[in-house]
DNA sequence: TAAAACTGATAACATATGTTATCGTCATTG
DNA sequence: CAATGACGATAACATATGTTATCAGTTTTA
């Protein structure tokens, strides 16, 4: 199996059984895209057409508000998926824009695919499904976490999580995610 | 046709096609519930086992945080649905209790009967999907509305999009929605 | 390799927001 | 109908957070 595949493969198969036919029928469609360091892949305001999956690298997910203050929403690792889920399946303008933060490849799943993948494969609709369930506990508990913790728990909480993420992702961006400024991590940081 | 499961039909028509003969055999095993103002239907900690259909009345989704403080996390008018999904899904103690605001009928959509509505409705996965597909748009919304807007613009796209709103739910459930403290809306209101 | 851009720390100040307490009004209840 | 509690406004004060500017070290780029 194509090496770039074996991991979607593996995190595919977490949600549905799918048979070796319907594999090699289905994945025939992914596309690859490599894409450069700070290089944006989906632009706000444009229609997201495609799921992306991280093979190696690493995205991140952010919009630009009406005071021209950009804010992170989220970061995608490896082999997780990354989109504007809502654009994607309302075919609507994308509220975000989805950057790469070092050299990355993706697998790219169109809609059209996915949708196909509903009929062609026996379990696609339940694909769907915990593809839709699974995006929703992410943002569940992103909610809950900013109703409930502070800022600085939140970091914490981030980094006990991600213990990398401070060599991979600037500190700015990483206040961004947590809706606080800068400034203010900074001070968070050094005086806990 | 049960006059409070007219409704519920409604807003499940509007997601998939159901044929009578399915609708008839699923709508049977719904239950109704009258709750009484100010009454608890789902307590934090416990497993949440139903998804709420509000026929009419009001429910307020909260949670008490590390702090002992409520938080309000939404509120669910008439002709949506209401649950812990996260909870129900994953049969993981709630994060969230459901309290009625107003004197409210709910039908209850039990886990045994969507699972199995999965494999009885034609359509059954595809209802589960857009199910989720629809909390999560929700979710992102709401996400989204916390990191680009000041809580009084969120107040104010609130008291526009419900304008009854604050005749039927006290302001400091409100001020708890926009996740700032009843005074600090009492005074936004009153110097905007 | 030199210039430019990026990054994170820090200080000084301004603003937003929370906390506590008080008060008057209104609704609920025994 | 009297007592109690719920509700919202307000004041005074404390804390959290934002903004702007500066600086030094690092990385990127031409």
């Amino acid at each position: 199996m194509n090496n770039q595949f074996k991991k979607i493969h593996q995190v595919i198969s977490s949600y549905i059984e799918i048979n070796n036919e319907e594999w090699i029928s289905y994945s025939s469609k992914f596309r690859v895209k490599e894409i450069r360091k700070r290089e944006i892949i989906l632009s706000q305001g444009d229609i997201c057409r495609d799921v992306f999956f991280v093979v190696n690298g690493l995205l991140r997910v952010f919009f630009v508000d009406n005071d021209g203050e950009e804010k992170t929403f989220y970061f995608s690792f490896e082999n997780t998926f990354s989109t504007d889920y809502e654009s994607f399946l309302k075919k609507i303008p994308s509220s975000y824009s989805i950057q790469a933060l070092e050299d990355t490849t993706v697998v790219l799943m169109s809609f059209e695919m996915l949708h196909d993948g509903y009929k062609i494969l026996s379990n696609g609709e339940k694909l769907g499904r915990l593809l839709a369930e699974e995006y929703f506990f992410i943002f569940n508990d992103k909610v809950q976490a900013i109703y409930t913790q502070s800022p600085i728990v939140r970091y914490n909480n981030l980094t006990r999580k991600f213990p990398n993420i401070l060599q991979r992702i600037p500190q700015h961006y990483i206040a961004s995610y947590l809706n606080i400024s800068s400034v203010h991590l900074s001070r968070l940081k050094n005086s806990q």
